[in-house]
DNA sequence: GCAATGACTGGTA
DNA sequence: TTACCAGCCATTG
């Protein structure tokens, strides 16, 4: 079956994504042209750790459930522009559309 | 085959 | 700003 390739196209496009942006999953959705924000969810949970997973977020800028700090810490490492809270990505600035 | 589930999203209050 | 709701779509029981 082809999720294989869908999964291989998704971590390459959060690989690709460089330090200090990020994108929300509905994003990537698009950006592969297939499946949708929860695929995208469901890819990551199952092989997120091989790629910057950090840099992917809901389309709001909050990280995803149960990894918030542990997002929210390499986020700061990469100088990703946060919110004045601090617990959230400005996407205004932060929000990366492949270019 | 149907129902429930989830690292989601956008709109409305 | 946060909270709640309906829609979305592949996987799983």
């Amino acid at each position: 079956m082809a999720s294989d390739d869908y999964e291989e196209r998704v971590l390459a496009v959060v690989e690709a994504i460089p330090p200090g942006l990020v994108m929300a999953y509905g994003d990537i959705a698009e950006y592969v042209g297939e499946g949708g924000p929860r695929q995208v969810g469901r890819v990551m949970s199952l092989s997120g750790g091989a790629v910057p997973w950090w840099r992917v977020l809901h389309a709001d800028g909050s990280p995803p459930a149960g990894h918030e700090q542990e997002a929210l810490a390499r986020l700061r490492e990469d100088d990703t522009p946060l919110r004045a809270d601090g617990t959230r990505v400005d996407m205004k600035r932060a929000r990366w559309d492949g270019r």
